[in-house]
DNA sequence: TAAATTTGCTTGCATTTTGCAAGTACAAAT
DNA sequence: ATTTGTACTTGCAAAATGCAAGCAAATTTA
């Protein structure tokens, strides 16, 4: 699975070009909550995603420099997956998905406690969310 | 194409389960920039959508309030659709994208020159962005 | 006013992507 | 030494996508 083709030089269409699918957020979702995820972590999730979509687009968002592998400290059998700076950034994007879903749907309590502060301080929930990430 | 099947409670699932495709945000995109579109209109953008997914994705889009169906004012030949309050919201998701994008990506001159407002003061592009479309 | 064109779709079919179930190779635990 | 865990790959069926053609109603043109 190489190359992605670009529709057109729209930003949206470009982003789209990589994200587009049913996936791949989840991925950059999970490693952002998460930290670090290893291929099972990802699996255990609950949308359920299949093994082969999986590997299929940890290639893509590789390819594309969203995440990065790095090896687990503890064992060899394990790898570990992490955002990249440019996966990191992704943040606000998630953040505004956030916003807008709890505005018209029902949002879990848990992360409607995390709204507030980002209501609160927006660029302050993104330093403080960005560091801790980058660290 | 009838009800969306909900993979999870999470707001980024549930996002993804009407938008996760390569296709809708671009039919966002062009509402948000055009403000009213003709089904015709959808088909002319760059990207080249066809013509039975733009149908199909139109029908989502309406079932899940982010679209609707106007009369043109002098063809009865033609629809015109527009966004509902719910899909003009995506506004700052749109606008996240596109300052991700210019970060690690080629933004198109005019397109820029739009992002540069928005930088000067995000909330206040948003409210008269967001007026324009309303009315 | 009859014929041609525009508009917003639908339909049929080939290609591609997805999803499910198994299988594999190497590491680690028992 | 054998079983289990981990990260995948493979094969195949089902679903989604993409392309081309078709169609009915509205509109324009002759």
């Amino acid at each position: 699975m190489k190359g992605i083709k670009k529709r057109s030089d729209c930003p949206i269409s470009g982003t789209l070009d990589v994200f587009g699918d049913k996936w791949s957020f989840l991925i950059i979702r999970d490693l952002l909550f998460r930290k670090e995820c290893t291929y099972g972590d990802f699996l255990k999730s609950a949308e359920g995603i299949a093994t082969n979509i999986l590997a299929s687009r940890l290639v893509t968002l590789e390819e594309n420099k969203i995440i990065e592998k790095l090896e687990h400290p503890t064992s060899k059998a394990k790898v570990l997956y992490k955002l990249t700076k440019k996966g990191i950034d992704l943040l606000p994007i998630l953040i505004e998905i956030h916003l807008w879903f709890d505005k018209y749907g029902t949002t879990p309590e848990e992360i409607r406690e995390m709204l507030e502060l980002v209501r609160k301080d927006k660029a302050g929930f993104i330093e403080n969310f960005t560091k801790n990430l980058e660290s």
